[in-house]
RNA sequence: GCGAUAGUGGCGAAGUGGUUAACGCACCGGAUUGUGGCUCCGGCACGCGUGGGUUCGAUUCCCACCUAUCGCCCCA
């Protein structure tokens, strides 16, 4: 094979696409009961805004980024998520202004980029569906928009999900905590596995989440983020809690759940799939948070602001093991045989004629016998054929075919250009 | 970035250091001047991921690279 795609990317073809137009559409409906608007921001911007935002130790920023230089020596980042450009072009938009109803409410999809070894769900182009959701501080805010990532994965289809929560409170809480978390873990710096170690140094809330067994012993003795909450912050993440308890949503506390990027802070949440497609593993297929602060990080005002990013590959994976739904091409109303080669034009014009009167339509551009012709009809499960040959072109007629039971009648060519939905429903 | 496994037609899949690379499915054509099934007959890899090397000779052996899959890291 002379080329083949980038590794890591994909083709979606049709088939495939199907499936995405189906998931997008749903989630656009959802989006829309929510009142969500829809933002398209760059592919890629400026590098430094990814890797202000993430963190500049966290490993999306230190060995994820898809960047380079352009042609005037601008530094490129491909996206590789979608809050903070949402977030730039809330800041540049001005969008936080007075006569913007808060909370302003938004919506994207599309790829994202990172550069890492692909595996299975996992992409170096991939795609997200996410929301972000600005100005408004209340509890209630991040239960709607919870409460709207749950409604979406319902409505997909999906619904053996598990939703665990957490927080990580706010400024004061986190200064607290991280200070307590460093003194516990110096003391068994040395028994720490490489990653923790360097961990520690960098950014010590991601030992929480380390997979080496001894380091979760370590850590599950670990002084908890829970009990260092300031009042406001305690408050606010009780306050989430009883209002997904309100809205009957089940979730699951998970002390030891953080966040690869820096700028989340209070509720943080992600909704996990057991499903056969992940071996049974718990994995996430949505995860979100709060960000207060980070639009003053852009350098906006002080707005509070919280989403969640949704990855489609992994939906589509679950889909597809879970057989939920049979996704297919528009079926085909009618396909026109022609036979010989006089007949070409004639056939066009059927074909076009047909589709203008609100008909899915398709006929043969091979000269193919008739044969042949009715076998790719049977085929492609056309319920009608409409066949023209040299003798209904002498008669400006032509012969409708219902395939299911073999019934033919024959029309003229002028009810079929001027009025072929009579006609179908005459059949009918 | 590290480790493991793999790569033969549209798909599935045999195979071997040596004349024309099995077989199945799909597809195309014919038997049947203009009608869908079945059957029968025929066609369908100038080539065995790419590039080098060893050899009289490589799809087969060696090396490098590419890609895929899985694990680690991390994450959607």
């Amino acid at each position: 094979m002379k080329y083949q795609r980038p590794k890591g990317t994909n083709d979606i073809i049709p088939g495939e696409s199907e499936k995405w137009q189906q998931i997008e559409e749903t989630a656009r409906k959802v989006f829309q009961k929510y009142r969500y608007q829809e933002i398209r921001t760059p592919i890629f911007e400026n590098f430094e805004v990814f890797s202000r935002t993430s963190g500049e130790t966290s490993d999306i920023v230190t060995k994820e980024m898809y960047d380079f230089y352009d042609k005037g020596e601008r530094h490129i980042t491909l996206r590789p998520e979608g809050t903070a450009g949402v977030v730039r072009a809330y800041v540049e938009n001005k969008l936080y202004g007075p006569e913007i109803p808060r909370p302003f409410k938004t919506y994207y999809m599309g790829p994202m980029f990172r550069y890492e070894r692909p595996q299975s769900g996992r992409l170096r182009q991939f795609h997200q569906i996410g929301v972000e959701a600005f100005g408004v501080d209340s509890p209630a805010l991040d239960v709607e928009v919870i409460a709207m990532a749950m409604n979406l994965l319902n409505d997909l289809g999906i619904k053996q999900v598990k939703l665990t929560l957490n927080t990580l409170g706010d400024q004061a809480t986190r200064q607290a905590y991280h200070q307590a978390l460093v003194d516990y873990l110096t003391p068994y710096a040395a028994e720490l596995s490489k990653d923790s170690q360097t961990r520690l140094k960098k950014n010590p809330l991601r030992v929480l989440d380390s997979k080496d067994p001894h380091d979760q012993e370590i850590v599950a003795a670990a002084p908890q983020i829970v009990d260092y909450l300031t009042p406001a912050a305690q408050e606010h993440f009780a306050a989430v809690q009883q209002l997904l308890t309100d809205l009957k949503l089940p979730f699951e506390l998970d002390a030891t759940m953080v966040r690869g990027l820096d700028y989340y802070n209070h509720t943080i949440f992600e909704i996990m799939s057991n499903s056969t497609a992940f071996a049974g593993k718990w994995t996430t297929v949505c995860a979100g948070g709060r960000y207060n602060g980070l639009v003053e990080q852009l350098g906006g005002p002080e707005v509070p602001g919280i989403g969640f990013g949704l990855g489609v590959e992994r939906l589509l994976l679950i889909l597809a093991a879970e057989k939920y739904q049979q996704w297919q091409a528009a079926p085909l109303d009618v396909y026109v045989v022609g036979i010989g080669a006089e007949t070409n034009s004639a056939a066009l014009k059927l074909v076009q004629a047909i589709r203008q009167a609100g008909f899915t339509a398709d006929r043969d551009y091979l000269q193919r016998k008739p044969k042949s012709q009715f076998k790719t009809a049977s085929r492609l499960k056309a319920k009608y054929t409409l066949i023209i040959g040299e003798s209904e072109l002498a008669s400006q007629t032509a012969k409708l075919k219902q395939m299911a039971t073999g019934t033919e009648k024959t029309v003229s060519l002028t009810d079929v250009f001027q009025n072929f939905a009579k006609i179908w429903q005459q059949f009918e």
